[in-house]
DNA sequence: GATTCAAAATAAAATAATTATCATTAAGTG
DNA sequence: CACTTAATGATAATTATTTTATTTTGAATC
């Protein structure tokens, strides 16, 4: 965990910006929270448990700031807020999300599984992928379980 | 497009809804520009241009009407905006974006191309996938030729 | 054709998320 | 240590969206 704040440290200081003590704060609570998909908002009241001065405002700038280095992704799920997540270190891409419509659980996935289709919309359509954003919304493994519990009742 | 209509109209009726002027209005605007990814205010100038009566309230609620029957799907790039699709006819999942980082531009893919990753999540993460989200960004083919002829001059 | 009734529309206000402003503080740098 | 710049905190402003209260509309019935 040190370790890793090191790390994203000097990713910040080899773009000239500072880990300041807020900063620190709130990369600790994603990192704290790495299994979650937190808002903004989120960040906000974790991040004040530890460090109760610090301002909205900058919780949202430092967010912004990391997701413009890359080290964490901004993702929207369709309800109105705004989720931030950590970025597996040394990951290329962005990792891929299960929605459920049931519970509103997000599972994530770590394998890649679009080389393939990447590789075919890079030569048909001429386009250079940089990053990519795949969502499957449908019912989780639990509530798919619950489900078939009731109907053997 | 008269038919399309027709068959858009059958369907909110199917469902006890009618099209009333405004919800007309709105889809013959969706239809006359399939091509762009409106958002709720796009959509509600462009009726406005013919039906000045109209309401944003209204045209939102018919948005989100046309997403609940999914005629629409109602997609988010990361801009502060919700943006709303039509959905192909007779299309059983939402199809693909392709998001340039340079010009903004966005594209489609028709093709279904999850097929294969579509079986191994359900199969692996026991999810039964019921609509996805599949964007790529990068760089598109216009952008992507024009820096080839600045580097061949 | 008049009447009734529920669905839908309007206008305006409310809410929620995010961004901008600006005075203050902290952190380097010469 | 004075000076410059960057970053923060509090708050105001903005933007997108939703809700509410009220009015209108249109189909169904008399």
């Amino acid at each position: 965990m040190e370790s890793r704040i090191d790390r994203i440290k000097k990713h910040l200081h080899s773009s000239s910006y500072k880990l300041t003590p807020q900063r620190e704060a709130t990369v600790r609570v994603l990192l704290e929270n790495e299994e979650d998909h937190l808002s903004a908002e989120d960040v906000y009241l974790l991040v004040k448990d530890k460090s109760p001065e610090i301002g909205l405002a900058t919780v949202y700038r430092t967010l912004e700031l990391l997701t413009e280095l890359k080290i964490v992704d901004k993702i929207n799920f369709g309800d109105g807020v705004s989720r931030y997540d950590l970025r597996q270190e040394g990951a290329a891409h962005f990792h891929h999300h299960l929605v459920c419509i049931e519970c509103g659980a997000v599972d994530e996935i770590q394998d890649d599984l679009l080389e393939d289709v990447e590789a075919i919309v890079e030569r048909d359509w001429n386009f250079i992928i940089k990053d990519h954003r795949l969502t499957f919304h449908g019912i989780c493994h639990r509530c798919h379980d619950k489900t078939k519990e009731e109907t053997a009742k």
